[in-house]
DNA sequence: CTGTTAGCGCTTTCAG
DNA sequence: CTGAAAGCGCTAACAG
């Protein structure tokens, strides 16, 4: 049977304590005796103490998790979300443990928990309440109380882009967006809807443009959404987007791969931007194009950080820590064609 | 005092054992009661068993560990890591947790563990076999015993980038490469220094390629090393190997990220590859290069599942897992110039 | 510097 | 379907 700490002090005739001190306290001990266990524990195949049992008897165990969307590797293939991962990564000597979705908070081993973009009452929201688990939220939900949020205005972000095709004369803009709600939904989204949606992120950025659309005088901006951020589901918003509002001058995506899909979607089709203005939102580096930049790493440092205030007992600052972003003109913008 | 599964079952009058049963095996009592149970619970705040302590009782937490580099934040800036944690990650129910090298694999509370891509003797190698973990090597080391390795044949692999540079005529050739050993060491690197290299893949390529040079009758093919894998780095190891050795025609790199160095380095002094070719590897993605793709995510993949089986003692198919490659011809490569 | 004591919170036979 | 017994392996006072 395998060697424990207590079958090591009792071969070598001590107490447990000593031999746990000589883990856990070296100047506890003589460096004589310390060196004797341990070369005794070596000789025994005993590699210190078990961590189970270590964490139980503490309650920690140095690890922090990250709520992910249900397949992880989904947080692999998102640039956004590996850049978060790496702002975590790097700011704490913690290990990290990544949580799919479908694993219960509950049963990780973690003495913290950011959680990453999911939607408003997802499950593991609960559970990391009622555990009691020290919780910060990152980008969305944006509206729970008493647990520390960090993202960015994305209302206030996607503003300039707005502005932008205001600005060069655009009258008939539409709008492409990510999916709104947990559930699957496809297709265009009527303003009532919006109230509903669950997925606060991508509401806000809808919001936030209808705002300035709405006080430059524009109506029935049509939105449309697509549940996936691929290129393929967003070439497909654009056609849905484009072939029945044929009228439209410019689109404002809420994210960049959206962008993607329209300019996608217009080759061979209308020249971006002399025929149709293009607006993105990430800033994950397609060329040209218009869009707001957002600190995808520096969220992820400042959320390690918090949760870390947490786990250590130290006093929190404020509740909602709000990012900045960065217009990012570029050549996707032109002056709406006249008619 | 937060409710334990002792204290529930006391307040209700019944015993731990059906309360636990509650949680763990719904089909051991009557719905009614679960009922009741899960509901006293729930207004008692009770999460549910406590991890740790159910850790401890089952030695079992349902995560699977990944030793990277020293500092996380490098996987997640590197293209090949990130695919290898997506596959990783897509293949398993269990959630991943991810340590740093500095953290001891000791206290790390994991099923399993993946190692990739480390230094031989590595110290967290070590622990892993000590403490009897579950443990399975990805890329290097190469040469340990009784542990399954996955990875690829590299000095297979790169043959047919070194064999393009003779079979268009090269005769002066020289190799950039990534750093040969843990501690960091930069420059020139002399043949009888690579059997002592720790980083066995590396030496693996470089060796590789040497023997097809070898074969076509080259000698004194000068090896470059720079300890960093990014630009900057690589274009300064451009810069030694080619203002050392202005008469070769073409530099074979054994990563693409050296490849990229290169070519910024060439910018403006030589053409390519009409004054000088280049081949790369890794295949991340750079137009034009002549290249050998390696199945990273599929690595990830595979690593999952043979710890899985370790973990859930299923048998093992075999010791060393082998992918294969594929060698990916881009324009970066021409006839050797005449003299 | 060393040992004694007292759990951490849970699961799992096994017998009713 | 329920309960009693027996630890899992460790750490942290505290007293010597």
């Amino acid at each position: 049977m395998p060697a424990t700490l207590a079958s090591i002090a009792a071969d070598l005739g001590i107490s447990r304590t000593t031999v746990s001190n000589a883990y856990n306290h070296p100047d506890q001990l003589s460096p004589a005796l310390r060196r004797r266990i341990l070369s005794y524990a070596e000789s025994r195949g005993y590699a210190g103490p078990n961590p189970h049992a270590r964490s139980l008897r503490t309650q920690h165990t140095d690890t922090l998790g990250v709520v992910l969307t249900e397949h992880l590797s989904f947080a692999f293939e998102d640039r956004a979300s590996v850049d978060f991962l790496a702002g975590v990564a790097d700011s704490s000597e913690y290990a990290l443990t990544l949580i799919p979705t479908g694993v219960s908070v509950h049963d990780a081993i973690v003495d913290g928990v950011i959680v990453y973009s999911v939607p408003e009452n997802a499950q593991m929201l609960l559970d990391a309440k009622t555990r009691n688990l020290p919780l910060v939220i990152c980008d969305q939900p944006t509206n729970v109380p008493d647990v520390p949020f960090v993202g960015i205005d994305d209302a206030a972000a996607i503003a300039p882009a707005a502005e932008a095709l205001v600005a060069n004369g655009h009258r008939r803009i539409g709008i492409l967006a990510k999916r709104l709600f947990s559930t699957p939904t496809n297709g265009f989204v009527a303003p009532a809807d919006l109230d509903a949606a669950d997925l606060h992120l991508q509401r806000a950025r809808i919001c936030g443009a209808l705002e300035v659309f709405k006080a430059a005088g524009l109506r029935d901006v049509p939105v449309v959404t697509r549940d996936q951020n691929d290129l393929a589901a967003a070439t497909d918003g654009a056609r849905e987007l484009l072939e029945t509002h044929p009228e439209l001058t410019a689109v404002l995506c809420t994210t960049d791969s959206m962008a993607l899909g329209v300019i996608e979607y217009c080759r061979g089709r209308r020249a971006i931007p002399e025929e149709l203005s293009v607006t993105g939102f990430d800033g994950i580096g397609v060329p040209g194009l218009t869009t707001v930049e957002q600190p995808n790493r520096r969220k992820g440092e400042v959320a390690a950080m918090l949760v870390r205030s947490l786990i250590e007992g130290r006093p929190q600052r404020r509740e909602k820590t709000l990012l900045p972003t960065r217009f990012l003109p570029g050549t996707s913008v032109a002056p709406a064609p006249a008619d």
